[in-house]
RNA sequence: GGCGCGGUACCCAAGUGGUAAGGGAGAGGUCUGCAAAACCUUUAUGCGUCGGUUCGAUCCCGACCCGCGCCUCCA
């Protein structure tokens, strides 16, 4: 089955394929840098990031773009407060956003567009937008696209503007604009802030103008698809699509992802609400990586997902149980004997092509996971009787494998993960928000933790239970839990 | 006001015109020195409410109630 996506534009859903046949060039509205990233972003970037390995998983090559919007309001605003130069302050922001994502496992692009290095062609883009009076100066200087030039408008969002009132809700210091709408490409400089010399004038970028022209730039005119968050959808995809249209006279993007925001504790994510988290206040609250990662992708992309934290804990004990049936599985000494019958073979089997199919779908990641749990129940029950042969075993294993190129959460770094973020919140002089609980279970480490489980196994040997148990409660109290088995004794961090 | 989405068990959450996936949690059991893990059993005559279409609706249509999103450079 190819792959299916919904398509805003259109409205429907519809194949996904690369136009040239070879690799799928898509691009992806990536973060503007003034702050450390939240959850809802990571919640689109994981989407993105799941849409980029199913489509691999297709057997469709990539070449995915992602811009970096280094200049605008918020940073402007932000870098002075912090007396630094805009670049110097989003270099950290960047850096921390990058480093996030590695946290949470979504892959780089292929090519990372930085605003203030695509200057020129932002300029080009405009100039062939004035040449043809689409484009106009206003007196500030500053630059805007004529809306009523561009009969499509409005054809993504589903927004018929011949009815809306022009004036509405005109911006004080924009009275200079022929008509409300019209929004700014270029914004005329301003003392004290960045700005760029150039034919057009001395200024800025206005919001949209970069990702036209960096998608264009890298993609060519017209590309496979687009992606971004929900909110995105209107103005900017909007705007995006009739300054490239306008200009190029060729469609832009044949295909556009949005995904939905999400709810956290029932209510719509904003720093008033006191809902506000960034992947960094997660962590420090003791929360796992791998857990945020698996809640995020759980739900599929056109739903709203409501953020809890009891979700959360959820999410974690379901992570535990798909990497504890990894192990069980990897490392178990199952018989060559084949199988008795095909019952078992063919289960895997019909998880493997449902999986596949579920995120075909539309990329329904939730009935992807369900796929997964049925076959781990049915191995686990034949491993249970002894009667898991090393043939399904490996047939299980590749079936993790595929699992895990999409959902990615079944190598643990989630504790050196947990470590990293407490120097940053040291670094930061934040450490007093971190959960006490974490130091106390992060300062043993794994070589401490296995001399106390060697005590304890030789104290079981001799029957000294109290001194066994004494251990592992010991250990338990410190967020350690203790596993014996056939095999030996497994531990893991809580 | 305009456009759009959703209401499924204790919680999260798929899904289909033909009789309710999966996860988490709880309870009982098997196993175990005891735990843990794993497995088994169990938890919706029911899918917001009321009508309609149909042999048959949770799924289609209509109305209503409730929640939410966009229309504000918030992903």
């Amino acid at each position: 089955m190819a792959l299916e996506l919904f398509n805003t534009l259109s409205g429907k859903i519809e194949p996904l394929f690369a136009s040239d046949g070879r690799a799928l060039r898509f691009y992806c509205c990536g973060p503007t840098v003034y702050d450390y990233g939240h959850i809802g972003n990571f919640r689109t970037f994981l989407h993105v990031d799941a849409l980029r390995r199913t489509a691999r998983l297709n057997g469709l090559g990539l070449h995915h773009v992602m811009n970096i919007t280094d200049v605008d309001d918020k940073i402007i605003r932000n870098a002075a407060a912090a007396g630094q130069p805009i670049g110097e302050y989003c270099a950290k922001y960047e850096r921390a956003f990058f480093e996030d994502m590695d946290a949470l496992g979504i892959e780089r692009p292929e090519q990372i567009a930085r605003a203030t290095e695509n200057i020129d062609g932002m300029v080009s883009l405009i100039e062939r937008l004035a040449a043809q009076d689409i484009a106009y100066k206003a007196e500030d200087g500053s630059w805007y696209f004529r809306i009523a030039r561009f009969p499509g408008y409005g054809k993504l969002s589903k927004k018929d503007l011949h009815g809306m009132e022009d004036g509405a809700r005109v911006d004080l210091d924009e009275y200079e604009k022929d008509a409300a709408r019209d929004f700014a490409l270029w914004k005329a400089a301003k003392p004290g802030e960045a700005s760029w010399e150039t034919p057009l004038g001395p200024g800025r970028p206005g919001w949209h103008i970069e990702c036209s022209a960096m998608a264009m730039k890298y993609l060519g005119e017209s590309f496979d698809l687009h992606a971004g968050g929900e909110d995105l959808m209107f103005p900017h995809h909007e705007n995006e699509i009739a300054q490239s249209e306008a200009a190029s006279h060729k469609p832009f993007a044949r295909h556009w992802f949005h995904v939905r925001f999400l709810l956290v504790e029932g209510k719509k994510m904003s720093k008033s609400e006191g809902n506000f988290f960034t992947l960094r206040d997660l962590l420090l609250k003791g929360y796992r990586a791998s857990a945020i990662r698996f809640l995020l992708l759980s739900v599929p992309y056109r739903h709203q997902l409501n953020f809890t934290f009891d979700g959360l804990t959820e999410s974690t004990n379901a992570v535990d149980r798909l990497r504890t049936f990894n192990d069980r599985i990897r490392t178990g000494n199952w018989p060559d004997a084949a199988p008795a019958d095909a019952t078992l073979t063919n289960l895997i089997r019909k998880g493997d092509t449902d999986f596949t199919a579920a995120l075909s779908n539309d990329l329904n990641t939730a009935e992807a996971r369900a796929a997964i749990f049925d076959v781990l129940r049915a191995v686990n029950t034949a491993a249970d009787h002894s009667r898991l042969t090393r043939f399904d075993a490996e047939e299980t294993l590749a079936l993790l494998n595929k699992f895990d190129s999409i959902f990615a959460v079944l190598e643990d770094r989630d504790a050196e993960l947990t470590r990293t973020a407490l120097a940053w919140a040291e670094s930061e002089g934040r450490l007093d928000e971190a959960d006490p609980s974490l130091l106390t279970t992060l300062s043993f480490s794994d070589a401490d933790i296995d001399a106390l489980v060697a005590e304890r196994t030789l104290a079981k040997t001799q029957r000294n239970f109290a001194r066994a148990d004494a251990i592992r409660n010991e250990l338990l109290e410190k967020g350690i839990l203790l596993e014996d088995s056939k095999d030996g004794v497994r531990w893991k961090r809580k």
